[in-house]
DNA sequence: TGTACATCAGTGAACGCGCGTTCACTGATGTAC
DNA sequence: TGTACATCAGTGAACGCGCGTTCACTGATGTAC
């Protein structure tokens, strides 16, 4: 036995991390095994004795990636928190200006939704399962009627906000489009059915300050 | 004068729409001139005479993709509808079923937000020029008090949907995610939190701080 | 304890390939006469 | 009217380069004795 099984895991360990760091930063067509390797201590050749390929490596990297996600949203001093105070504090969370500019550790659905949709069944799976247990988390925490439909209409909006607000070169207008998001959460209780009566809104609509004119 | 001078212009014109086409399609990065200029009729050599560069190009193809997008939430039908009624409409018709599959001809946003993010200060500037004229144009759609604010949130909620939707492997989950962002917009009224008012204070007095990167 | 050894994680040269861009050229065009 | 010509949009070979992947190898390791 020449090297202790752990010794590979470790390694391999290591190359996810990179991976995932870089391919939500440059992207992950635009990132290159040699460059990945390389910002794991390791070279180029190595690589193929950990994955069979570098789709799959993205499927490692987007679970390492989602891992990270459910901690800042879930964890990382929001443990206690619950319904509306928690939204809103998860909220501010992921719109805030260090999501912002924190390309490397950010949400990898902003970084590489687009990239895995245009990826093979692996990518798109691994994705799929990722996004339902960060969604099953944020439902459960959230809790409440409609607690999952919420859920997934206030990632989107997080999401969407994020990527304009990355694509767009003035830093005020990004900032703008955030705040626009930020502020979502406080009135929006709406469930999934249009049919939703004004008293669920306004019953729950004291979460924060908000001076609602158009009920 | 061996050609028209119209000649030029509308071979340009048909690169452009076949980068458009293409970019969303598969990516910028994963789009190479020669099959750009192949789906134009044209060959590679011909491009420069029209482009200084492949990012050049990413200018002009977002322009075309965004003045898209603003015909279809805007006008093809939806000419005379205006406020709440627009915005449920626009909503239907951003989150339907063929947007989610027509990546040739879809808004730009989910299909090249990250990658202008990660782009130069050209394609960003076309970009923030582009989304300005679309938020523009749906705020003055929707009309009423914090209509800005209100037409950036849906659009982050639109393009946040599209993009879980798009990245994702089961069919009926990806309707689960655009049907929860559909009928957001039925009950989500609310202001900026008193911020768009003038109040500026409102916008900062909220005590929560954004700490480490989230998502 | 020290040494020989089998294992295999990691190396780096090499593979074929496609990329963005350049450039000498070709040939379709409208004009001059 | 027909022909010679200047223009320049478009061609396609070529450039250097970096890509994902393969593979013969090297050398660090824990074990056997």
């Amino acid at each position: 036995m020449p090297y202790p099984p752990e010794h590979k895991r470790r390694t391999r360990a290591r190359i996810v991390a990179a991976a995932s760091r870089l391919f939500r930063r440059r992207g992950f067509g635009a990132t290159s095994v040699d460059a990945l390797m390389g910002a794991a201590g390791l070279t180029r050749g190595g690589f193929y004795a950990h994955f069979r390929s570098k789709a799959e490596l993205l499927e490692a990297a987007l679970a390492a990636a989602f891992e990270e996600s459910r901690q800042n949203l879930l964890a990382r001093g929001l443990e206690d928190s619950r319904g509306e105070a928690w939204l809103t504090r998860a909220a501010s969370r992921y719109l805030g200006p260090d999501h912002l500019r924190a390309l490397d550790e950010g949400c990898a659905v902003p970084a590489l939704g687009a990239e895995v949709s245009r990826s093979g069944d692996g990518p798109r799976r691994a994705f799929e399962r990722e996004l339902t247990r960060l969604i099953d988390g944020l439902a459960t925490r959230l809790g409440g009627p409609h607690a999952r439909a919420r859920s997934l209409r206030a990632l989107s909006t997080w999401v969407g906000a994020l990527t304009l607000a990355r694509a767009v070169h003035d830093p005020a207008f990004a900032e703008e489009i955030l705040a626009s998001a930020r502020h979502a959460q406080a009135s929006d209780h709406s469930p999934l059915d249009g049919a939703s009566d004004g008293s669920s809104a306004a019953a729950s609509s004291r979460g924060q300050s908000s001076s609602s004119p158009s009920g």
